[in-house]
DNA sequence: GTCTATATGCGGATAGAC
DNA sequence: GTCTATCCGCATATAGAC
């Protein structure tokens, strides 16, 4: 029989996001929400180093699933496909079973400056790990850079959609979706054809790989 | 004659530069700032908020430069195009200029996480607003998301090489070269044809807008 | 507990505009 | 003469280092 009631670190983000979401993440003190965990402050300074990082957990656990899909995935997919694979196959693992509690948490980070901030950071940090993965494997720093940076635009705005009140669709369905309609965005140009000479299709299609769905008619 | 040696925010702003680049942020004191400035500390935070918005009195003049030329640009162009033709031009008007100290006001963010945070949200509120003069102009909302996304990504990408020691080219050229980097890092595309239906070309050419560069061969 | 540095509140002075 | 913009002085809250 264990000295303390286990998952200590578990226990203090659900009761961290709890008091956020009902009284505001300001107006909520570290006292609070030990007491309501059952623990003492030292715990939790502990295990986060300040206040905000409590809702910050999950980020470090999915860069690494991230950076780990793409590194062990397939090679000769091309960099934003090859990125957006991986932060499909993470979506189903980590994120769509916790649908609500992630919706809860962005909706109390998307009301406090201080939390967003924090937010930019873990985003920046990511893009930039992605970047790393992503050159040390084949490209040169610069279309590692660009594809880090739209893989993670395509992520937000599928993201964006999967948290809406409505919204059934998984993540992992909106994502393709978000991927269309980016590189409907990109491509829409005013320019020369002739400078415009980019080949939507230079890389073969792998039979092997899976089906991608379709974006939605809607 | 007046009271006191006027334009007191810019003799702080660049004694600020000056002491960050020398000793570094974190060293160097509001006090030091305002003996060199010849002011008082009361002064230096009445005009920033902090010693950190000391060096990001560019943003703002910046952001409002880049929103009233997407608003009172071509209504025609796609929103891509009509936000990066927007940074050319406020690229050429407010930052080929002033290259060494804007490159060296970079170098002293690079080297700071606290001021990298505070980059990260000057960005982040300027992608914000380009996208809602997007959506306000034409597009749905996802689409000026993209597009404003896109477009700092590009502007991200050039202004990296802009700021790199042995660069001679302006930012106003990189960034079309950025821009096509961009378009083709998203076109990488391993998925079936049907579902890539996108044409590069949907919009008409312009025969009236300035000629884009081509470019670089390097 | 002291020291340093950041940041804020409130009042006051004067030059120039009206 | 009043008003406003700009800057200064003093007191003080807060936080971290030692």
């Amino acid at each position: 029989m264990p000295r303390w009631k286990p998952d200590a670190v578990e226990r203090l983000q659900a009761a961290a996001l709890e008091l956020f979401d009902e009284q505001g993440f300001e107006r909520t003190t570290v006292a609070e929400i030990v007491q309501r965990a059952g623990l003492t402050q030292r715990t939790f300074f502990n295990h986060f180093a300040d206040k905000r990082e409590v809702l910050f957990g999950l980020s470090a656990e999915l860069q690494q699933e991230i950076i780990g899909e793409i590194a062990g995935g397939d090679d000769t997919l091309p960099p934003l496909d090859a990125v957006v694979r991986a932060l499909e196959v993470v979506a189903d693992k980590m994120l769509e079973n916790r649908r609500a509690v992630v919706t809860r948490r962005y909706a109390v980070i998307a009301a406090n400056p201080e939390l967003q901030e924090r937010e930019l950071s873990k985003n920046a940090a990511l893009t930039e790990a992605i970047a790393a993965v992503l050159h040390a494997r084949c490209g040169d720093p610069e279309t590692a850079f660009l594809a880090a940076g739209a893989a993670m635009l395509a992520q937000q705005a599928a993201f964006r959609k999967w948290t809406r009140p409505g919204e059934t669709r998984t993540l992992r369905d909106l994502l393709p979706d978000a991927l269309h309609s980016l590189r409907t965005t990109v491509n829409q140009n005013s320019v020369d054809p002739n400078q415009n000479s980019v080949d939507p299709n230079q890389n073969s299609v792998d039979p092997n790989q899976n089906s991608v769905d379709p974006p939605l008619p809607t």
